[in-house]
DNA sequence: GTTAGCATGTAAGGAGTTACATGATTTT
DNA sequence: AAAATCATGTAACTCCTTACATGCTAAC
């Protein structure tokens, strides 16, 4: 059996260790804050993990110095493993266990990513949820006539939302393409 | 510790069978079939479930006898603690764990619903998604200026997404409330 | 006769949560 | 002096998935 680690957890903690040094709680808290409600982690699962991953070598851990008069914190910063895992995160656009998550937590580094990486995740992300949307519609096909009203009016709600998140990631690959046009880089969205 | 079990997969389960008895090959199918990917259940939660389901009462299984020539199945069938079970459930709009599943599989089994339950069920989600909306804003006002510019986006995003699903609530509870008045129940949505 | 689908199960393990344990420091 | 917040951790438990094990029946 494949031992395919969470990924989102490793993504957005390596992903924020990229941008600064930091201690578990401190992390917690940008995460928290950061992630908006889209996926909130527990000390139970950070803390074992990067203690983890300080193991792998992906990250070290700074000192447990207690830093002038301060209590003693372990502050981690990524060693070049760490920054070489992030990059073999971040430009993977697989299809991913819990996907919607996996891909906000993606989209939220995008701005230390290079547009050809930004355009293989959104169009990875496009893809899939084209196919979630195919299956939904064979769904309502299939439960046309012979299906609930209820059920089917969550379903056809369903597809509807899938069609606004296709067409905002259409949007954003327009977006980065125009990005990538001779006019020049004119940056992020907006 | 309060041992809150799943409640998704037993909504699924007790409300299918309250349907009709199945066995659990034709449960997953059906479920697989009319959860349109909301929410897949594997037979390794599926069987075990089931006879916990036994030995707890919630539901019988009809005979392991094999039925006229065909290999032996076990059809379960809902007991009336199952029955009282599933109305516990169906009225409950508790929090929930995971509140976008839960309140799929909810929404499925609207046809055997009484107004007042689902006016419930339709108005408790309505306020969940309502703070979730007034927290993303809170966040979206924290990461103003300050942010990076893609997750402002994908925050910004959301907020539309959730507001969207919100007016969705608003007009089947709108059409609930309309079966309710004089005019007579007109039905489900549609 | 072999593949595909019906049918039921178990064992191992992954991922993360909750609740507990502990203690320092800052604020009220 | 108490309460909040900083800070790190562990143990137990939940829930589910994957992969395996098994064998029947129908169709090709």
């Amino acid at each position: 059996m494949e031992t395919r680690r969470s990924r989102v957890l490793d993504l957005a903690v390596l992903g924020h260790l990229a941008e600064a040094p930091m201690h578990g709680y401190e992390l917690r808290k940008r995460l928290d804050r950061e992630l908006g409600l889209l996926r909130a982690f527990s000390y139970g699962s950070l803390y074992p993990r990067l203690r983890a991953m300080r193991c792998g070598g992906l990250v070290e851990a700074d000192g447990d110095r207690p830093a002038a008069g301060r209590r003693p914190r372990i502050v981690y910063r990524l060693t070049d493993d760490g920054r070489a895992a992030l990059l073999r995160l971040l430009s993977d656009s697989a299809p991913a266990e819990s996907d919607d998550e996996c891909f906000g937590v993606h989209f939220t580094l995008f701005g230390r990513t290079r547009l050809e990486v930004r355009m293989r995740i959104l169009s990875g992300r496009r893809h899939r949820l084209a196919q979630r949307l195919d299956a939904l519609h064979q769904a309502l096909g299939r439960l046309d006539g012979r299906g609930d009203p209820y059920t089917h009016e969550l379903h056809r709600h369903r597809a509807e939302a899938l069609r606004r998140e296709i067409d905002w990631l259409d949007g954003l690959i327009e977006r980065e393409r125009r990005c990538a046009e001779p006019g020049g880089p004119a940056g992020p969205p907006r």
